[in-house]
RNA sequence: GCUGAUGUAGCUCAGUGGUAGAGCACUCCCUUGGUAAGGGAGAGGUCAUGGGUUCAAGCCCCAUCAUCAGCUCCA
């Protein structure tokens, strides 16, 4: 074995340096500047054929945080080099430098707290997308102002400067001294992700020392700017009935420049929270005098809604679907039959007394579609049969769940079932994601990812259905994809016990996902309600039956669209169109009369300022509600027949003849057109 | 459901035990205008709800409801 190794660097130049060198020397020895500004080391053996785990994946999960990990990955500045690596010096301006500082920001919050508050148990600390936590256990609950303290003593923690020291030690040492301090945690965390005989990590700064697997910044002074954010209750282990952690979350960046940026883009993004906008713009409501999580749509909502129904109905007829509607109460008995009775009660409103019998409000719309299939024997001539609804249902969720309008206790989903024999499966599915990809483009979303759940074929026993038609259906759906040439990911073990599903996750303008449309198998509800056809060979078969919604609620769907165009709707949507402000009520209050007449003649959807504000009050006042078009009316226009337009987001763009903005809306609305 | 916070005028918010406030919105009057706020006056509140403490409660205490941030849940 030779005392030199090989250093690689991302130039492809290769240094050979007496074995245990640091990183920090390679910097030094490349310029002290680079020395003052790097942060972390990622190293990549390159001799090595063990697998690399997946660097991108964010190190969020407890196993990510203590698991050792071979292959490439970060280690501390001061880690000493043993083998041939290729190195890479990470600087502030490095996602994964940010990550490394927000776990230290973690530390150095707990080293705070338990130099105010001794008596707290450490939980974990990891580095998340927006900061980081702590979670930690203490009889005494913290509060807003506790989390004051441990901010102000963060600060002279960083001051300190104290460098993180990684120290290793064995397991059993380890063991021994968290059970005697009490630390059940971390006794749990050591147990579980290291093996007897293995050497634990530890990182100290100053007096405080945590289990952990690192890397970390040099030294707290790193730390620039944070800021402890918020306090709130976790389960220990994930399991609600475990006992409740206090969770102290933060976050933290390398300048405070980056930490203003970061909460000023908070502050846009609740700019477009949907529940925000929705006052704003007198979409809708939700009233505490008539209950949680039921909505209210208010006229200019509704409107919307109108729209989004109209299109969703002419689409389902024209795609084979058969309208339908089914009750909103019905008989106990029939959810019983379902099995929603018993697999499903929590989440349903409890049972209504009547003479003749029990009933409840409907979590689902199946069973009504199925009785609609059952009242009269089918023939598979008949199949597929495809009956859609924009079906209200009630689900009873849990307080403290619901969530403006993207969780919430009542709501309509824009449901099918399609009943089809197992050879008509696959032109089936297909026919959905065409529709679901029609919605998605239609409504402007460019970006969405398609999960397949599947079952987990070593426990047949969590499902229903026969193994063969479980494959039967997960080919199906993966041919399908496949056919559309769209990219999914598998995940196994995710299926409902009734079957395998697909499901598209939209992308909204912020990047984040939301789920939205779902094709659903179901091997369980054909079979409870004895659904049946008439084959070719004159024998009955059960049929297959999918559930499918696009939108997945019209609810949901709505309050994405909201934050997708930060209430800046395309003009098919607005529920203004156009705003009209005549320079002069006197003068030009008779003309404008005349535009509106023309324009709602056209269709067009049109709001008259006649009040005796100014000309620029009622233009301010249009601009907030974020109308698409605010044609200006003064003497030159009555003159011509001509309207001068201001476009959203662009402004007085110069008059056109009143012809010509009739023919250019009509056109960008029956086109679905996103610009105006 | 759990932890923490919040609830005052239509909206956004101020008000730390002693006569309920501001800006915007609303109504009326003046202003008649060229591309995001002209001026003045007026009206508007069971201070979430129900109890309690106190000579006195928007403010302190308890419960309930709702909202927010998370957790858990969302076959």
């Amino acid at each position: 074995m030779s005392d030199q190794i090989n250093i690689q660097l991302p130039d492809g130049s290769v240094r050979e340096v007496p074995r245990g060198t640091t990183p920090f020397d390679i910097a030094t020895g490349i310029s002290p500047r680079l020395a003052a500004a790097v942060v972390v080391a990622r190293i990549k053996p390159l001799h090595t054929t063990a697998p690399a785990p997946a660097a991108d994946e964010p190190a969020q999960s407890e196993e990510a945080m203590y698991a050792p990990e071979a292959g490439e990955r970060l280690v501390d500045l001061s880690a000493p080099l043993t083998e041939d690596v290729a190195l890479e010096l990470l600087k502030e301006n490095d996602p994964a430098a940010l990550r490394v500082a927000r776990h230290s920001a973690a530390h150095i919050m707990a080293t705070a707290i338990l130099e105010l508050f001794p008596e707290t148990k450490l939980g974990h600390g990891p580095a998340t997308d927006q900061g980081f936590f702590y979670d930690v256990y203490r009889e005494v609950a913290f509060t807003e102002s506790d989390l004051a303290l441990i901010e102000a003593r963060m600060h002279e923690v960083v001051a300190r400067d104290e460098p993180f020291v990684r120290v290793e030690e064995t397991r059993e040492q380890g063991l021994t001294d968290y059970a005697a301090q009490g630390e059940f945690m971390k006794v749990h965390f050591i147990e579980r992700f290291t093996k007897p005989g293995d050497e634990i990590s530890l990182y100290k700064n100053g007096s405080f020392t945590d289990f952990c697997r690192g890397p970390h910044v040099p030294s707290t002074a790193r730390v620039k700017a944070f800021k402890l954010t918020s306090l709130a209750g976790a389960y220990w282990l994930g399991n609600e009935n475990n006992r409740q952690l206090q969770r102290l979350y933060g976050t933290a960046f390398f300048s405070t420049k980056d930490l203003d940026a970061h909460f000023k883009h908070l502050e846009e993004i609740k700019a477009r929270d949907h529940r925000v906008l929705g006052k704003q713009l007198d979409l809708f409501s939700i009233q505490e005098v008539a209950g949680a999580g039921l909505i209210f749509w208010h006229p200019k909502g509704g409107l919307i809604r109108k729209i989004m129904e109209d299109w969703m109905r002419d689409e389902c007829v024209r795609r084979g679907y058969q309208l339908v509607y089914t009750p909103h109460i019905m008989r106990r008995e029939l959810w019983k039959i379902s099995g929603h009775e018993s697999h499903y009660a929590e989440n349903m409103y409890p049972p209504m007394e009547l003479d003749d019998a029990e009933y409840r409000l409907k979590p689902m719309n199946c069973p009504g579609h199925i009785l609609i299939y059952k009242n009269s024997p089918k023939s598979y001539r008949d199949l597929p049969q495809r009956y859609a609804e924009l079906g209200n249902v009630y689900r009873y969720e849990r307080s403290g769940t619901m969530h403006g309008l993207l969780r919430v206790r009542g709501f309509t989903q824009d449901d099918a079932h399609i009943f089809c024999t197992p050879q008509q499966i696959e032109d089936e599915v297909v026919a959905c994601i065409e529709f679901a990809q029609s919605v998605l483009t239609t409504f402007g979303f460019a970006d969405f990812k398609v999960e397949l759940s599947t079952w987990d074929p070593t426990k047949p026993g969590d499902y229903t259905g026969s193994p063969e038609n479980w494959q039967n259906a997960i080919d199906s759906l993966k041919s399908a994809l496949t056919r559309k040439g769209i990219p999914f990911r598998e995940i196994p073990g995710e299926a409902a016990f009734y079957g395998p599903k697909i499901d598209v996750k939209l992308v909204d303008v912020l990047g984040r996902l939301w789920q939205l449309s779902t094709v659903q198998f179901d091997f369980n509800l054909p079979a409870r309600f004895a659904l049946e056809y008439t084959g070719e060979d004159g024998e009955k078969h059960q049929p297959v039956m999918v559930h499918r919604a696009l939108f997945g609620s019209v609810e949901r769907f709505f309050g994405v669209l909201i934050e997708h165009y930060a209430g800046s709707f395309p003009l098919w949507l607005a529920p203004v169109q156009v705003g009209l402000v005549p320079i002069s009520n006197e003068k030009h209050l008779a003309y404008a009369e005349k535009v509106k007449q023309q324009l709602e003649a056209a269709g067009l959807r049109v709001e008259l300022d006649a009040s005796s504000q100014n000309m620029k009050s009622k233009i301010r006042d249009f601009g907030l509600q974020k109308l698409p078009y605010i044609l200006i009316l003064g003497d030159k226009e009555a003159a011509t027949d001509s309207v001068s337009v201001r476009v959203r987001a662009k402004g007085d763009t110069g008059s056109m003849p009143l012809a010509d903005f009739i023919a250019k809306a009509n056109e960008l609305t029956s086109t679905y057109a996103m610009e105006l």
